[in-house]
DNA sequence: TCGCTTTATGAGCATATACTCATATTACTA
DNA sequence: TAGTAATATGAGTATATGCTCATAAAGCGA
């Protein structure tokens, strides 16, 4: 419980919860929807996976991360709590806004096919 | 938000919501129940004020501590949350133990009146 | 009043955390 | 096959956190 509190006690992860919350996305999406570097992105998906509120698996050159399904089965009470809760931080509305407008920006989907 | 969960994210915090759980107590009590230093405990439970979770007031010489009602109440899924996943600390049996042993420990307990 | 108890807090230290830059790895694509 | 894109991670740095010791403030009681 104390691992995951401390995961959602950082405002970048909550941040990218919330875009989880939308759908699943791979690193570079979430990267340049919360205007990260690469890096920083990253670590905060492996932090949030080893907390066990993520889940991931690779697809090409891509890792799509996503919200455990068993996270939330687990944690029902908190999850409610969150996703009511965080409607409420500052970042709420103009992450969500960003979310339109930059998902699906990587470059897996600009291909012509 | 952050701030709440930043709070619960730390053991020796946790164990002071496990005791104040039961019921409200004194710094001094809080201290030796926990076994920590008078300084420690007391810092712990300022940060738990800060961020919402407890409450506390003065009577002479003593400042009792013990869960926000308000806090209980806007914070329910959490709240019910925390009160079943505490119970899977590894802290909780020997804590609650400890609780028994020394709750009244404090020296106002042990006036002759 | 003087000493004791309780509590809060300043100072200092060790460790943890969040971040960046650089680099290695892996997979696709021209 | 060479180049590009996506990802993870080592190294280094700045800040935050948790702890202790020492001290100050406040209230009680002999």
């Amino acid at each position: 419980m104390i691992e995951i509190f401390k995961s959602l006690s950082e405002e970048n992860r909550l941040r990218i919860i919330l875009l989880l919350m939308q759908k699943e996305m791979c690193v570079c999406e979430i990267e340049t929807c919360l205007k990260m570097t690469q890096s920083n992105a990253s670590r905060h998906l492996t932090d949030l996976k080893r907390s066990g509120i993520l889940e991931s698996y690779k697809k090409a050159q891509w890792s799509y991360y996503k919200i455990s399904p068993n996270f939330i089965e687990n944690n029902k009470e908190l999850w409610e709590y969150l996703k009511k809760e965080i409607r409420n931080m500052r970042f709420y509305a103009k992450d969500l806004e960003e979310y339109k407008k930059c998902a699906g920006s990587c470059s897996v989907n600009k291909k012509p096919h």
